[in-house]
DNA sequence: TTGTAGGCGTTATCAG
DNA sequence: CTGATAACGCCTACAA
């Protein structure tokens, strides 16, 4: 088969010219002339400096700078297969501490030379799965995603391709080397074993939707789990469900303070809630933590600041972000590297909890 | 931090296996000829499906599904110049209403088939610089900034190539068709002048430092414009700077407390400023507004819901967000689109401001 | 140390 | 409507 062999680029530019700029934008090959060297020199000084001398490194840095080229990430990433990129998914970046998780991952990515992508899955696990899909297809190298739960196809996907990825802010002994967080479970019976210690006995729990939601599920667990080895339990009507809002940790507080009995503690399942009910109940003139003890989970920074500071979790979130970043970047480059971890979770015992009141 | 050395998770991977594997993965070229056709009718029926006739179409989905093939962005990319991808830069997103802005834009470009970079600039131009410097060498189509003022290089190099861009959070008309967002000197005159409506006369400032954010600056500025109409000013002793924490708010609100004589209103530069000089007014047993009044800028959701709800300025960050994103998007696909847009700040009046103290 | 040349996986032009 | 094939811009054996 007798093909011509492609034309040197240049040497006849048609007028018609198809999608191709006037001007072509610069490339290695601009540069390489302009520098009087080889394509091949030009790109090892750029990715290999010390094998290229001095002499026509600089040469290629002024003619660099001269034409103010710029490498083509996509040309790059196409030859070695790398694309330099982490693909971030999260549940949302305006709860708990995942803005700070966030911009701890990028800053770790940024310093290992890769770029993030972001994106949210709104606490939906088929949007998770596009999402993730997307980045696949976007080249991602690696990935980085929130709690164990995931769309039945998901790993598998990731599997195929065998695309690492870490689970962040969950922790469970069973899943070796893929997650970095706390033990939610064990954090929460923690917290209930601090109130139960004080002696409280009727608890009650504002928490959000377990729903796709393994950490929320897991906390629920640790509570129920450290009430039934002291033979308590949370009775139906001291069980209240929200989301991520001041204002349902408001509304549920007022609810739960008008069962009879009431409890004397209540565990808030996240940070936004526990803020809502401390208020409420202090609006409603309630002495914390005379009368009742509010907990939360999650140490946002508004928690030691209220006029009765919280009791919470606090979870290192800015950590786990750093830490999965790190793992990830070290598994890409063959690196070797802790790949499993578990962040300690800490109670952090403020004025908001205390004994219960004597009636 | 229990560290575990990595274990092997299943996956052998043959030692000599270098890229040139031998499970070549999977490509257009193996999709066409499982499905005995051309590479570029799979890619016509992918990208152009009806233009292909409906019997290859469907087999054509066959072989795709069965060989679980994922098209290669950076292949992609190299071919149509475009990467369908744009890059924010943030100074952080932990403050403010960022979180929120960059949630909206990730779910705006990811509906208009984008795919969003993150990065922070930390308030630091040129990290801001090189965070750009790197989307450009990433391909990205489009940017999103935040703010108008730049390293000097940045706006050229944006230029040069071309790229189209949008700084958010601020508006002014000099500028047309770049910026979405409000006016925050106009902002900060309303409210001022809602204080000095009021009867205030001795105003106080805490405000987060001006380096490298024309945002605070021009909130600054819109403080002493509004004042100066009045021929008033602020004293050189109300006037105190931290940064973004409630716990600089606490601090600055009570060495302002420490003057004399003392401000009678106190204008917070941001909500978290605001939040902490409210708590920390409380907690000295001041009444507000009967003692003193307090404003911020922002409106996060805490500032409701606190003993005294705060008056401050409500910015639509997510709406801010989302308008950029479409901006961009709109423009890169040459659609016509409003390029210029000013947000309203919108006065939020609660219970921390009043008329000050008759004395 | 440097140059030559063959991909990387898609898209898009052009001819059937 | 379909097929063949030249880019896209860079990397990297292999050769010199």
């Amino acid at each position: 088969m007798a093909r011509v062999k492609t034309v040197d680029r240049g040497t006849v530019i048609a007028p018609s010219e198809g999608r191709g700029d006037v001007r072509r934008s610069v490339g290695l090959r601009e540069v390489a002339q302009a520098a009087g060297v080889s394509t091949a020199t030009v790109s090892r000084a750029i990715n290999n400096p010390d094998v290229v001398s001095a002499d026509l490194r600089e040469r290629i840095a002024v003619a660099v700078e001269q034409l103010g080229w710029v490498p083509d990430g996509a040309a790059r990433a196409l030859s070695t297969r790398r694309s330099q990129t982490i693909g971030a998914v999260f549940p949302a970046l305006s709860i708990g501490d995942f803005a700070h998780a966030t911009q701890a991952i990028q800053s770790e990515l940024s310093q290992a030379g890769y770029t993030l992508l972001l994106a949210c899955s709104e606490y939906d696990p088929d949007l998770e799965l596009r999402q993730v899909r997307k980045f696949v297809e976007r080249g991602v190298d690696g990935l980085i995603l929130v709690g164990q739960a995931h769309h039945p196809e998901l790993v598998p996907l990731l599997r195929r391709r065998d695309m690492p990825f870490v689970n962040t802010f969950v922790y469970d002994s069973q899943t070796h080397g893929t997650c970095v967080g706390p033990d939610n479970r064990k954090a929460l019976m923690m917290m209930t074993d601090h109130l139960a210690d004080l002696g409280h006995v009727r608890f009650g729990v504002i928490a959000q939707s377990t729903r796709n939601n393994d950490r929320a599920s897991a906390r629920l667990d640790g509570v129920r789990d450290a009430l039934a080895s002291r033979g308590l339990a949370v009775r139906p009507q001291h069980f209240a469900m929200g989301e991520w809002s001041i204002a349902d940790g408001r509304r549920l507080l007022r609810s739960l303070w008008q069962t009879d009995p009431k409890p004397t503690a209540i565990i808030c399942g996240n940070a936004h809630l526990a803020v809502g009910a401390v208020l409420e109940a202090l609006a409603m003139g309630l002495r914390l933590p005379a009368d009742l003890s509010i907990v939360g989970y999650d140490d946002i920074e508004i928690m030691s600041h209220l006029p009765v500071p919280v009791t919470t979790v606090r979870v290192p979130g800015a950590e786990i972000g750093r830490i999965a970043a790190q793992v990830l970047t070290a598994r890409l480059e063959g690196r070797d590297c802790a790949v499993s971890f578990e962040a300690e979770a800490e109670l952090v015992i403020r004025a908001s909890s205390g004994p219960p009141p004597l009636d």
